[in-house]
DNA sequence: GATTGGATCAAGAACTATTCTAATTATTTC
DNA sequence: GAAATAATTAGAATAGTTCTTGATCCAATC
């Protein structure tokens, strides 16, 4: 009757991803950022999550999603102070925050132009990570 | 021998910014972000305005920059989860964040382009605000 | 110059997202 | 299969920030 043991691996899922071991827990909660593509924050992940999952706990929830992030499985994404969101596009993208609907949407760069065209860097600088953030309207006309 | 009445108002600053009444805390705190560029936090700022009005609190330090904030006097900075940090430059630029150093240096952009011409934008998009934010480090080679 | 009303400030409590701790449970290695 | 290692859990702790409440200040009027 109990279909649900708790730490199977599901068949679909690799035992590894970048070297991190993909625990039930780490499986549920990278599924669901790769089928959800709304940038839940953590708290989201942990209520969506309690489905297939009914005994975890947000501890683990956030265990999970750093695990992830640190091992490049995952991105973190902050607007200002609110809490953190997660997103399973790892290209390189920024985010738009769109403030009538709440959403955010991944906006990706033009081809062929980088960041230093743009930004006057100083000199002799290695980026590691770029993060860009636009906020606004979209206007329905 | 009491040189420091409550709230004087300095003669070097207008009684209002934007329509928002410059008080003597105000006023301090908004001196201190134009004097020292390095982008402090609320803590920050708390620590060294003491200096001048030793008996400040921290909520009114916050309540302090809030309302600069609020009417665009100053600007709110986030990395990540940190703790905010304010800035005074109201020109449009990003941030670089340097590993080595912990220190953030102000990015502008370069003449003549703009956003639109990097990001694919979604049509009908209006912009309010932009975020830039950069990681790494300044090689010192 | 006193009065009044609204804005501002101070002090500390409260809040919230996140991290830590310690105990339990799974998994891997020997 | 036992020992060692890693992951999970539940709840306590933390830290930055916000809220609450009462006191104070200030400008405009009487």
């Amino acid at each position: 009757m109990k279909t649900d043991t708790p730490n199977n691996h599901q068949p679909d899922m690799p035992e590894e991803i970048n070297g991190l071991r993909m625990t039930r827990q780490r499986q549920e909660v990278y599924r669901l950022l790769t089928r959800e593509r709304t940038h839940p924050t953590a708290n989201e992940v942990f209520m969506r999550i309690k489905e297939a999952l009914p005994n975890v706990s947000l501890a683990t929830v956030y265990n999970c999603l750093e695990a992830l992030v640190q091992h490049n499985v995952i991105r973190q994404v902050n607007f200002d102070r609110e809490p953190s969101r997660y997103c399973s596009n790892l290209d390189e993208h920024g985010h738009f925050h769109d403030e009538k609907t709440g959403k955010i949407h991944d906006v990706k760069f033009k081809s062929g132009v980088s960041l230093a065209d743009v930004l006057d860097l100083p000199p002799n600088t290695v980026i590691k990570d770029v993060e860009i953030t636009l906020r606004g309207q979209l206007s329905a006309s």
